[in-house]
DNA sequence: AATGAATGAGGTTTCATTCAT
DNA sequence: AATGAATGAAACCTCATTCAT
């Protein structure tokens, strides 16, 4: 139940891999640890030789998809130097993230609409100190006077919302009618670096004095 | 598999109100049609007979949950004057609405990570129009020159982000570390009420010139 | 769990009796749910709808077994007078019962091997009874001056292991080489009612004065 | 499947003598291949190498389980002369038998409850000069006119029988309620050896003249 | 309109055994 | 001689669905 990631066999990453990219698309419910194991190429009898049962093997991803994540955006965020350039930082690091890991969204949305039962303590540590890294720009930026007083939580919802909300409902927004898109999206199916460009200015928009 | 819901019994409608609960507290494979019933109080025979299968019965759920959402939206815009007050309705009727559907969000985020695949064709409609009507109350501001031209799909976006996100991350944040909260939340856990009127704020100060 | 056998359905019986078979066949590791189902005919399904895991099984064919057997026991002890005719009619009804439940002996040897896990309270209170009538039989005999005073336990076990050891042994007991039957049993496999009276006379003999 | 056991590696003795403690405790197919490994400390594969599968493992236990039991049984009965201490010593031996190897009982109950499917030949061998000496013994005393005739096997049923079913039902006593216990056992729950004594007595009663 | 009962299909997990090293 | 890893087969159990009443 607690690997060390670096000490993890080959097979263990390629099912972790697999297990990672499956629940991504169906959840916990809707996987069957034969589709894992099918997609790692292994005997299911494997997969519960190196990892565990089937809530382990989630929790398991979940914890590692979340905490690598967090550690890529903290990595980020100590590049930039005034409030104003750590906080667009923030907002890219988080877009970029969302971007190069096309399971996140989808695992982020379940667990929280599943109130978080599978994330680890070690999960929720790891977003703590990404929330405190938010904190402390905004506290500096308003000390410095060029920042409005705003919750740093409610900015977080924001940006990963709209973030999150943007790459998941593309499947959506594909469906729509003609007609509407046109009127709504003006015809253009704006990619995420775009968006996540629009955003940051919104946010800054909104945050700057 | 389309039935009017006018027409519907007394017991039809015990059957979807619970597994509207059901479905949004373990999603559509994690849910299972012995739940439902036992729930409705009803026997599994009698819930196939009233509505049909367990796909039938869910998007049925989606289906009702959406639109009467979407229909409560668009009344609320229709009341106000100005841009800017439409567009402070806007987002204080969604709020509203969030608030008063409490298995609205996890239906939505469980939609969205599953790529929408259950929403029909009406429900897109229905939410075509929503973002139709948030066109034109930003256009409507941007030709009167007090907005800034922004994408109604990122306002939409960010707004529900927010709000549906802080919702459901009650849970997980009720977990956090004392001290932890205290750095970013001040120890204060706003309402939801509260955190809609901030949104408010924000969205306004972006959006406005 | 905890149905009234009078109440039981038709198939719960088929299955039951099928179980207490398998079961005693077996053992309960020994056995698969697969093996009951197909030999009470009906499907694995049913069998878990109608009474549940494979423990549940269990429990309940020991209990039923084990119950009915002390009160048929207890019914026939009754019926004699003196306590010496108690005592013969105590070892006549004990194998009586071993004789009429094939299953029986298999059964206890099991549960005592495994500790008597499985025995339900209800099954230790009957065997309770039981042991409660033969030490007032034996205590009876003894105020009356014909018994010499004897652990009514050490009875029970002498007599109970004999019949039960010589029930179970006899398909061992038919592999044995011809020389050596001949020796030790001068040829003949008495039945087990012979070996009844041998035991009512060994025991009578040890026990009066 | 047949190995000398003089030739048996240390590695081998340690693996069945922890086979034989699980076995006892679990019988046959309760018992994991993998459990055995484990509380002999070794890899399952060197089990394998070392000794074979499972059911030869259980056949080479119960070999020597009962193999040398019942050397230890011959070697104590040729030390008394007149046949009144041949038989006592024969008990007396059983009973320091049953009482020096803990898991004997169990594995026997479990033999005799599977029908002995699992008794290799040449226990059957030990088995029979075993009684044939306790047949020797009752033929002799017969002679001199000091011993009822009695047959032999009921005689070894019932002091086994006896010993096996007092120690074997310990864990079972023990969960008496409190007022029985005090009824049938007279609070006391004589030690295995008290027992033995007791069932010395009451068989030497019942077969001297 | 409602239900107890039944079931095929499929899900999770275990286990005896083998193999490459 | 010993072992970590792998696996086919089979075990237990669940679940959506149907049917007779």
């Amino acid at each position: 139940m607690e690997k060390e990631p670096r000490l993890q066999s080959e097979t263990a990453r390629r099912i972790l891999a697999a297990a990672r990219d499956v629940f991504a698309e169906h959840g916990f419910a809707g996987t069957t640890v034969d589709a894992i194991a099918k997609s790692a190429g292994v005997n299911k009898a494997t997969l519960y030789y190196q990892i565990g049962d089937k809530e382990t093997l989630y929790a398991e991803v979940v914890r590692s998809v979340l905490e690598s994540t967090v550690d890529d955006f903290q990595k980020g965020i100590r590049q930039a130097k005034t409030p104003e350039e750590q906080l667009r930082h923030y907002i890219r690091t988080m877009a970029a993230t969302v971007e190069g890991n096309p399971w996140l969204p989808r695992i982020i949305l379940r667990e929280l609409a599943g109130g978080g039962v599978s994330l680890p303590e070690v999960v929720l540590q790891s977003f703590g100190r990404l929330l405190v890294a938010l904190t402390e720009i905004l506290d500096a930026g308003a000390k410095e006077g060029i920042f409005v007083k705003t919750p740093p939580f409610l900015i977080h919802m924001m940006v990963m919302g709209a973030l999150i909300f943007y790459k998941t409902s593309a499947p959506i927004r594909a469906r729509a009618p003609q007609l509407l898109a046109e009127k709504i999206l003006q015809g253009r199916q704006p990619s995420s670096l775009e968006v996540a460009s629009e955003v940051e200015t919104l946010i800054l928009k909104a945050v700057l004095k």
